[in-house]
RNA sequence: GGCCCGUUCGUCUAUCGGUUAGGACGCCAGGUUUUCAUCCUGGAAAGAGGGGUUCGACUCCCCUACGGGCUACCA
């Protein structure tokens, strides 16, 4: 059988880092095994839809190099990718489960589950809405017929009739067995009373009807896995693997990663900007491959030390052996440190498309702008950080009151004047940097002085790459004017 | 509270019964006939606790602790 899998997002907002990790993943067990990567949208929520979400999560796939076999605009064979296109579809499987007994109407008051619940909470339980007490409220196990047909005519949901006394038993690809005690499962309602099917409902018939074969979703719908095995067990189905992915945790502090963890210290949680206010890793200056690479870090790796895999490579080396159980903290540092290797072996072309690159060396010339990039490309933990990186290009100042401390009782002076006079004398494409070199040991000059105010007066501070090749960059005549305009100011 | 899942350096992780418990990020110290957020070398840094099983447990089992998730007509 071919391997088909989904990444089945709701469109309620931009994609995070813990869903795109979700779907490279799956996207990678697509890619390992030959198989079709879907992108279902599940937008059965019509409280939260938000509207550019589905355009942004196919722009984030896309920007990673992950985009979908099907789905979700490509109708076809298996119908509508967008769940709420679908409703037709469930309405038929519902009246199937009604039909068989394994499902059934409710038409309880929102407000009566909600007095129930708090009376429960009262009591230091928790409210379930099953086998021991589902005969209490009004639903189509307790009402006659005609009561039922009245009722149809107003608000109901419908409920999965869940039998008691069973172990229910799944089996997840990373964790093995999970087994819960169906006493203790809720009749969860599987469509609502605007008539759109529940996510458990939806996922269900779903991932039967496209010939989904493993489902690769996040950790948190582990609790919930013995309950969609009722549902499929409730059509007779047949159950797809189940891969169940560690949760993504903050970096410190509690729980997981989120929104607001990236705004408080500064480091982003999308991989697109989200609105102005917001930006992802793109704008932050990332290199798509090095926020997969690092994304695939987070929870797998591949039994060895190895820690830097293109898309390629990953697809070929992911396995679920290698997924691991437990929640994974995120960690900035190491993602730019990731990014940082990728961006220092990219060649120039690349990043000077990247966005701040655009922004900051748009007014040099072509030429100029790959001699900026390859210079400082190594240095560069993001792309973003080249702004800093070449300031000094437009000018040194103000400089660093600290270096020139450090340096203004050693005489720079007579330094400075005799890199002037090397520089003045400097023929066309050589370096001064023999002559200096040679000029401070005949006179017995240190060479940390002569290098430092010449770095000095042409950056304005004490860091940076190699100093000839910024002087080269600069050109004789800005050099020389930078070495004249620091003496004066030393004067 | 109940249920489910988890637990190796600060963080991400290797180890799949016998290792000086390895790597990476970060940190610290040196080095790269000059600086540095690059690069190189070195260093500090871990098996939650308690019981078993075993000749031998980080590795298997149980308990406790801690962490995470779920507990909606949200996904």
């Amino acid at each position: 059988m071919k391997t088909r899998v989904r990444f089945a997002p709701s469109p309620t907002g931009p994609l995070h880092i813990g869903g795109l990790r979700t779907a490279l993943f799956n996207y990678l067990y697509a890619r390992k095994h030959k198989g079709t990567f879907i992108l279902r949208v599940e937008d059965t929520d019509q409280n939260r839809y938000v509207s550019g979400s589905e355009a942004y999560i196919q722009e984030a796939l896309e920007w990673c190099g992950m985009v979908p076999d099907e789905g979700p605009v490509n109708g076809g064979a298996y119908g509508p990718y967008r769940q709420s296109e679908r409703t037709s579809i469930y309405k038929k499987h519902i009246d199937q489960l009604i039909a068989s007994g394994t499902a059934y109407y409710a038409f309880d008051l929102t407000d009566t589950l909600d007095t129930s619940r708090k009376e429960a909470e009262k009591k230091g339980e928790t409210f379930r809405y099953g086998s021991h007490n589902r005969m209490q409220f009004r639903n189509s196990l307790t009402l006659s017929d005609s009561e039922i047909k009245a009722a149809l005519e107003g608000d109901y949901v419908v409920r999965l009739k869940v039998t008691p006394g069973q172990r229910v038993s799944v089996t997840d690809e990373v964790r093995g067995n999970v087994t819960v005690e169906s006493d203790l499962l809720d009749d969860k309602i599987l469509m609502k009373s605007d008539g759109m099917p529940t996510y458990h409902f939806a996922n269900v018939v779903d991932d039967r009807l496209m010939e989904i074969t493993t489902v690769i979703r996040g950790e948190e719908w582990l609790p919930s896995l013995p309950m969609h095995k009722l549902i499929y067990d409730a059509f007779g189905w047949e159950t797809p693997k189940f891969m169940h992915l560690p949760l993504i945790l903050k970096p410190n502090g509690k729980g997981k990663l989120s929104k607001r963890d990236g705004d408080k210290d500064g480091f982003p949680v999308f991989p697109l900007e989200w609105g102005e206010d917001t930006p992802g890793f793109r704008e932050m200056g990332f290199l798509p491959e090095g926020l997969v690479n690092y994304l695939a870090l987070l929870g797998w790796n591949d039994g060895s030390e190895k820690e830097l895999f293109s898309l390629t490579e990953l697809e070929a080396a992911f396995s679920v052996e290698g997924v691991q159980k437990a929640g994974a903290r995120f960690d900035y540092e190491k993602a730019k440190s990731v990014n940082h290797q990728y961006l220092s072996k990219a060649d120039a072309g690349t990043l000077l498309v990247m966005q701040k690159a655009q922004e900051v060396l748009n007014d040099f010339e072509e030429e100029k702008q790959l001699q900026i990039i390859n210079l400082f490309k190594e240095r560069l933990y993001t792309i973003n950080d080249l702004e800093e990186e070449i300031a000094f290009l437009r000018n040194p100042y103000p400089y660093d009151e600290k270096s020139v401390a450090k340096i203004q009782n050693k005489n720079p002076l007579m330094v400075l004047k005799q890199i002037a006079l090397l520089l003045v004398n400097q023929k066309e494409g050589e370096t001064i940097k023999n002559a200096l070199f040679q000029w401070a040991k005949n006179n017995d000059v240190p060479l940390g002085l002569v290098m430092q105010s010449f770095r000095l007066s042409l950056v304005g501070k004490l860091t940076g790459p190699d100093l000839f090749e910024i002087c080269t960059l600069l050109g004789k005549n800005v050099s020389l004017k930078r070495v004249q305009n620091f003496i004066q100011y030393l004067s």
